[in-house]
DNA sequence: GCCGTTTTCGGCCCGACTGTTTTCAGTCG
C-alpha cells in the first residue's frame, strides 16, 4: 500500500532533518507520517480524485507535503528525499529498533566513522572505536551493543492479550508494598491498543525510594534501564519494558491523563491550555502565575479545559477533542453491556472442551448466552462436522439448555465461504441453525475485486448472519486479504448482515479503525471470542475494547441484546 | 513544513534521566 511507503519516507525525512538540526520540519513530517500510517483511505485515490487540493484538506498536510505525495504517486520517488539520502546514505531502517540511538548520534557516527548501517555500528562498537568520539564514552558504547542485541531478540510491540496478565501481576505486587496507596497502569495499555510497546505505571506512595527499590528488584527483572527517585524503568525477561513513576497526590490525575496519552491527544490538550494562557504537564494544569488549578483528578483537568471526561479508549486524536469541547461525545458501549459470546468451538470440531464445559465457564464469567459455532463445510483439518454430527450436537445443546439455568446455548456454526462466494453447506441445513457465521479459510490470495465479490456474495446469502474475522489479518503474522472493505460494509448494511469483531488476541478483526468505519456505514457488529478452550473465553474484553476504540455504541452491537431479543432478531434481520 | 476566534509571520508540548560533561545535548515517552 502506498500510504505505508510514503509514511516511511516521511518518517525518514524527519530523521534527516533532525540530523540537520532543523527544529520544526521533523515534527511536521513525523506527524504526517504517523497520520497516514493509520489512515484507511488511499492517498493515491485521494490524489486521483481531487488532486493537490484534496491532499491539502488533510490536517497537517500543506502545499509542500502534498507536492511530495504527488511526486511519489507520479514517479515513485521524492527528489528531496533522494538528495537527503545522497548526502548521508544511511540505512535508517536497520537502526529503527535500536533504542537510545537517535538521528544526532547516527550523524556523528557517520561523519566520524563512516557508519552506515547496523552492521557497521556493531563492528565499530566491538572494536572500541565509538567511545573515542566527542560526547560518546565507554558506557554509551556498551549501551549501543546491548541495544543491538536486544533489538534482535524482541523487536516491536506485544499483544494486548499477552500483556494483560503480566500487568495484573505487577499491579498487585506494587499495590502490596507498604506505603503505596494507589497504582494505576496507564499508556497504550489503558487505552487498550491492540498491541502495547511498553507498560507505564503510576503509583502514589509515602516513600518513593522504597517503591523504586522494590520495583527494580522484582523477580523476572532482566535489566534495570533507569532508576531515579520519581522514575525507574526495567526490562522484564519476556522482553517488555516497564516504567514506574511515583507521583504526589495533588498531581495524580494530571499524571494519569498525561501518561495515558495518546501523544497526539495530549498535544491537542496542551494547545488548548496554551490558548487560555495556561500550562499543562504531568503535574497539573497551571495558570499564568504558575498556580495549580487542576490535577488531582483526570476529570478536573478535562473540565477546566472545557471538555467532558472521556474513556481512555477514545483518546487518539481522532475527533474526540472537538466533540468533548462541544459536549457531544458519543456514549460508547460499556463492557458490562455485553451479554453473550457469539463464536466458540467445542470438541465437536477443533475445540478442547465439551459444550457443557464451555457453557459453564462462560456462565462463570457472567455471560447470559453463548453460540457454539463449530466448523461445518470442508475445513476437515479443523474437524468440520458432517450432517449427522450436526444433528447429534443439536440434541446435546437442547438437553443442556434444559439442564443449565444461568446460560443459554445457541446452535451456531462457522462455515467456509468458497472461492466463488457460495457457502460450503446447503441452505436447507443452514436454515436450521440459530446463527450462521461465514468466513474465509482458504484461497487468501485473490485479486482485491474478486475477494470483495466473494465476500459480498456470501453476505447476500439469506442464511448468513455474520461474517467472521472479515479481513483475515493475524497480528504480527499476516496482513489479511486484499479487500474493498467499504463495499463489504455497504453490502452488509444493505442486507442486514452482521460483521464480527473477533476477540481472539492476535486477530482482533475487525480492528478499531475498521469497526468505526463499519458502524458509520450502518453495519451491526458482533463479538465472538473464537475460543478453542474455556481458558480463552475471557478474551471477550479485548474485542469490546477495540469496539470502544471504534466508538461503537450499544445499539451497534448485537451482543447487547438479551437472548430472547437476539434469537427473535436473528430470524428477521436479513433483507434481500 | 504547518497553521491561524491571538497571527498570512512567527510561533510550533514538555519534562525525566543518562552520559558526558562542569552546564548540557540527546533520547524517550
Amino acid at each position: 500500500m502506498l500510504n505505508l511507503k510514503i509514511a516511511k519516507i516521511f518518517g525518514q525525512m524527519a530523521e534527516y532533518y533532525t540530523m540537520k538540526d532543523d527544529k520544526f520540519r521533523p515534527r511536521a513530517y513525523e506527524r504526517v507520517a504517523r497520520l497516514i500510517e493509520s489512515m484507511e483511505e488511499d492517498l493515491e485515490d485521494i490524489y486521483e480524485k481531487g488532486g493537490l487540493k484534496a491532499l491539502m484538506q488533510i490536517q497537517g498536510i500543506g502545499q509542500g507535503l502534498a507536492e511530495h505525495i504527488e511526486e511519489y504517486v507520479k514517479t515513485g520517488k521524492i527528489a528531496t528525499f533522494e538528495k537527503l539520502k545522497h548526502e548521508a546514505p544511511l540505512d535508517l531502517d536497520s537502526f529503527s529498533a535500536v533504542e537510545g540511538v537517535g538521528p544526532k548520534m547516527l550523524m556523528a557516527l557517520y561523519k566520524n566513522l563512516k557508519i552506515k548501517n547496523l552492521k557497521d555500528l556493531e563492528k565499530a562498537a566491538r572494536e572500541g572505536k565509538v567511545r573515542s568520539l566527542p560526547r560518546f564514552g565507554e558506557k554509551t558504547e556498551q549501551n549501543i551493543l546491548r541495544s543491538i542485541r536486544l533489538s534482535r531478540e524482541h523487536q516491536g510491540r506485544f499483544l494486548l492479550g499477552f500483556v494483560s496478565p503480566i500487568v495484573s501481576e505487577i499491579r498487585e505486587k506494587l499495590a502490596s508494598v507498604s506505603g503505596v496507596s494507589n497504582v494505576v497502569v496507564c499508556g497504550s495499555f489503558r487505552r487498550r491498543r491492540e498491541t502495547v510497546g511498553d507498560i507505564d505505571i503510576l503509583a502514589e506512595a509515602k516513600d518513593s525510594r522504597a517503591v523504586m527499590e522494590y520495583f527494580v528488584s522484582m523477580p523476572n527483572v532482566e535489566k534495570v534501564l533507569a532508576k531515579g527517585e520519581t522514575k525507574s524503568m526495567i526490562r522484564l525477561d519476556v522482553g517488555i519494558d516497564v516504567d514506574l513513576r511515583v507521583v504526589p497526590k495533588k498531581s495524580f490525575g494530571a499524571a494519569m491523563q498525561y501518561f495515558t496519552g495518546g501523544k497526539d491527544h495530549n498535544v491537542e490538550l496542551r494547545k488548548i491550555a496554551i490558548k487560555k494562557g495556561w500550562k499543562l504537564n504531568e503535574y497539573g494544569l497551571f495558570d499564568k502565575s504558575n498556580r495549580q488549578i487542576a490535577g488531582r483528578s483526570e476529570e478536573s483537568i478535562y473540565k477546566k479545559l472545557g471538555l467532558v471526561w472521556m474513556p481512555p479508549e477514545m483518546r487518539e486524536n481522532r475527533g474526540e477533542i472537538s466533540l468533548a469541547l462541544a459536549h457531544k461525545l458519543p456514549k460508547i458501549v460499556e463492557y458490562s453491556e455485553i451479554l453473550g459470546d457469539l463464536q466458540m468451538h467445542s470438541t465437536y470440531s477443533d475445540g478442547a472442551n465439551s459444550i457443557e464445559e464451555m457453557a459453564l465457564a462462560a456462565a462463570r464469567l457472567g455471560r447470559k448466552y453463548i453460540a457454539i459455532t463449530d466448523h461445518v463445510g470442508h475445513l476437515k483439518i479443523a474437524g468440520a462436522m458432517d450432517v449427522a454430527t450436526i444433528q447429534k450436537q443439536w440434541c446435546e445443546i437442547e438437553k443442556l439448555n434444559k439442564k443449565l439455568k444461568n446460560i443459554r446455548i445457541l446452535k451456531g456454526c462457522e462455515v467456509d465461504i468458497n472461492p466463488d462466494g457460495t457457502i460450503a453447506l446447503e441452505d436447507k441445513y443452514l436454515a436450521k441453525f440459530d446463527v450462521v457465521l461465514a468466513s474465509i479459510h482458504s484461497n487468501f490470495k485473490m485479486k482485491k475485486a474478486e475477494m470483495t465479490q466473494r465476500i459480498i456474495r456470501a453476505i447476500e446469502n439469506p442464511h448468513v448472519d455474520i461474517i467472521a474475522h472479515p479481513t483475515g489479518r493475524v497480528i504480527h503474522q499476516r496482513a489479511g486479504y486484499e479487500l474493498y472493505l467499504d463495499e463489504v460494509f455497504k453490502a452488509a448494511a444493505r442486507t442486514g448482515t452482521v460483521i464480527e469483531a473477533n476477540c481472539y488476541p492476535n486477530r482482533l478483526d475487525l480492528n478499531d479503525v475498521n469497526i468505526r468505519r463499519a458502524v458509520e456505514a450502518g453495519v451491526r457488529i458482533s463479538f465472538g471470542t473464537d475460543s478453542h478452550s474455556k481458558n480463552q473465553l475471557h478474551n471477550l474484553e479485548l474485542g469490546i475494547a477495540q469496539a470502544r476504540r471504534g466508538w461503537a455504541t450499544k445499539k451497534d452491537v448485537i451482543n447487547c441484546m438479551t437472548v430472547d431479543e437476539l434469537t427473535k432478531w436473528l430470524k428477521s434481520h436479513k433483507v434481500s
